[in-house]
RNA sequence: AGACUCGUGGUGUAAUGGUAAGCACAUCAGAUUUUGAUUCUGACAGUUAAGGUUCGAAUCCUUACGAGUCUACCA
């Protein structure tokens, strides 16, 4: 693995960076759950961490009580442990609202924060010069004798930063809503400005690596490490290193809209197949090898592309390919009647040592499997075309029964003395005398481009065949090959997740 | 509109200023195959453009063009 963040440590080495010093984090807002996007900076940290040999931190950037939660925080926990990841520390951001505080007090005192408050009878906004109002007001605050929304503390940079929004950055807000942590300990929050580098340098962090819509933000981290550094703790300046995110263009990857779906009742929970977040990855049986092949595969840069959920299929494919037990399933069955095959007999097939299937005269095969038409790229069932029945006898139709113009019943005979290499197909089957309906369910992945939201109604129930005998064995959420058509998720009794289809050249 | 960042085959990436721009996926052929799958072999195809610096530029500089992020009491 070589990238340019990668590169750029080792420069950090070259100029004097003691290796020991390195350390890492992964910093989430428990605000939502897991999705294949996050996986990706997870994915970096983790992996630096270990190329690295050094520490690393799971911390929970929880600066505002509004939308996170201990579920959030168990969820992501969970997802990560799930993808094989371990951390030294697990912290909080709200571990350091006092020491925040604190340096925002010397802040005002040094003359770089000052209060704006909002007059709502005069629609008016007015900044407080007076180090000691300052002080007072911001007291009052914390006291909580402001509403929300009246009084902020904000950064006075205005001279030394190009960036409009940058200029004066708010750093405190009155927030009164308890924190699922702190509870009623505080009404003001520091914003993600005045808390995500301040913790990184607490917590000696040497590289924050973020994705790409923070560079704006670079400046004023920098800034505001310049303001708290002190070298006589043995302390390092964190280095911000912005890289590009995954932007997925045909799934949902925003916690807005995943809520949006619930609450609408689209979706119930996370767990749904059409999202691409890690419990639905979970739920469809999918390994986490894929998905972090899937991560690496794409690589580290800062250039910004679109790619498609689908493109995961193929290291899904890759891993399931190689473990999915086989399955024969029929979706559009016909019947084939072996005429040479002895009424009422069942032929008992051995698998392996564990599993074994019935032949019989009656069977089922897929009806697109049997072509009426002689065609030389047709290499299945037809009149001329000899085909082997997987694990069984090789056969070839010589008759048909119509009704109504349709197919009924195709008539065929086993051929002993064919040679193998002669057998250009071979296709699934089920005895009809050992037939079992199962339930497919078959989906599309949601997702919303210009406020439209696409598939919505993509969950569609499909009926299948399989022969009662091998359905007894499944285990739940572990994946199967039906025969020829794709990879399935064994969900609960007779009942399947779509996972993807075989690609079809025919 | 400004500030910041980024432009390498169809897609995602690699190349201390130094070999003929490498790899993977996709696509298309051929071989193998009790899955038209897999596997194997091969083919296809690229440095956004123009100038400059240099013995030598994907790499450094300038301009143009294109894309993204931001201009929140979210992170």
């Amino acid at each position: 693995m070589n990238n340019f963040i990668i590169k750029e440590i080792y420069k950090d080495i070259n100029n004097g960076l003691s290796k020991k010093k390195l350390k890492f984090r992964f910093a989430p807002e428990p605000n939502g759950v897991l999705h294949l996007g996050h996986v990706k900076a997870i994915y970096i940290n983790f992996k630096l961490a270990k190329i690295f040999k050094c520490k690393i931190n799971l911390r929970f950037d929880d600066t505002n009580p509004k939308n996170e939660n201990l579920f959030y925080v168990r969820n992501i926990i969970d997802n990560i442990k799930w993808l094989g990841f371990k951390w030294d520390k697990l912290s909080f951001t709200s571990d350091y609202f006092l020491i925040l505080y604190k340096w925002a007090k010397k802040l005002i005192i040094y003359n770089k924060a000052y209060i704006q408050y909002y007059n709502p009878k005069k629609n008016k906004y007015y900044n407080v010069y007076d180090i000691d109002k300052n002080l007072y007001y911001f007291n009052n605050m914390k006291l909580g004798k402001y509403d929300e929304n009246l009084f902020v503390l904000r950064a006075n940079i205005s001279k030394e930063l190009p960036n409009y929004h940058l200029k004066n950055p708010i750093i405190y807000r009155v927030i009164k809503k308890n924190h699922y942590k702190t509870l009623n300990n505080w009404c003001i929050y520091p914003t993600y400005d005045w808390a995500h580098g301040q913790s990184d340098y607490i917590e000696k962090i040497s590289h924050s690596l973020c994705s790409i819509e923070f560079q704006n933000h670079k400046p004023l981290y920098n800034l505001f490490i310049n303001y708290i550094y002190n070298k006589n703790f043995n302390s390092l300046k964190p280095k911000q290193i912005e890289f590009s995110k995954l932007n997925i263009i045909d799934t949902i990857t925003s916690k807005r809209q995943f809520n949006y779906l619930i609450k609408k009742k689209i979706i119930k929970n996370y767990e749904d197949p059409r999202l691409s977040t890690i419990n639905s990855f979970k739920k469809k049986g999918y390994k986490s090898i894929s998905i972090i092949n899937f991560i690496k595969k794409r690589g580290f840069t800062k250039r910004n592309y679109n790619i498609s959920i689908k493109t995961l299929d193929i290291e899904v494919k890759k891993h399931f390919i190689k473990t999915a037990p086989i399955l024969m399933v029929i979706f559009n069955p016909i019947k084939l009647i072996i005429t040479n095959f002895k009424k009422q007999y069942v032929k008992w097939i051995k698998l392996n040592n564990k599993n074994k299937i019935p032949f019989t005269r009656y069977i089922y095969i897929e009806y697109d499997d049997f072509k009426l038409k002689h065609d030389h790229t047709f290499y299945r069932l037809s009149f001329k075309n000899y085909i082997r029945l997987k694990y069984s006898y090789i056969i070839k139709a010589y008759k048909i029964k119509k009704k109504k113009n349709i197919i009924k019943k195709i008539y065929c005979k086993i051929y002993k003395n064919i040679k193998s290499k002669k057998i250009k197909s071979t296709i699934q089957w089920v005895s009809s005398n050992f037939i079992k309906k199962i339930k497919i369910l078959n989906y599309k992945y949601i997702f919303f481009k210009k406020n439209k939201i696409y598939n919505i109604n993509s969950i569609k129930s499909i009926i299948g065949y399989t022969d009662n005998i091998s359905i007894k064995n499944l285990k739940i959420n572990k994946i199967y090959q039906f025969l020829r058509i794709g990879f399935f998720s064994f969900s609960k009794k007779n009942n399947f997740i779509k996972i993807l289809y075989m690609k079809k050249k025919y």
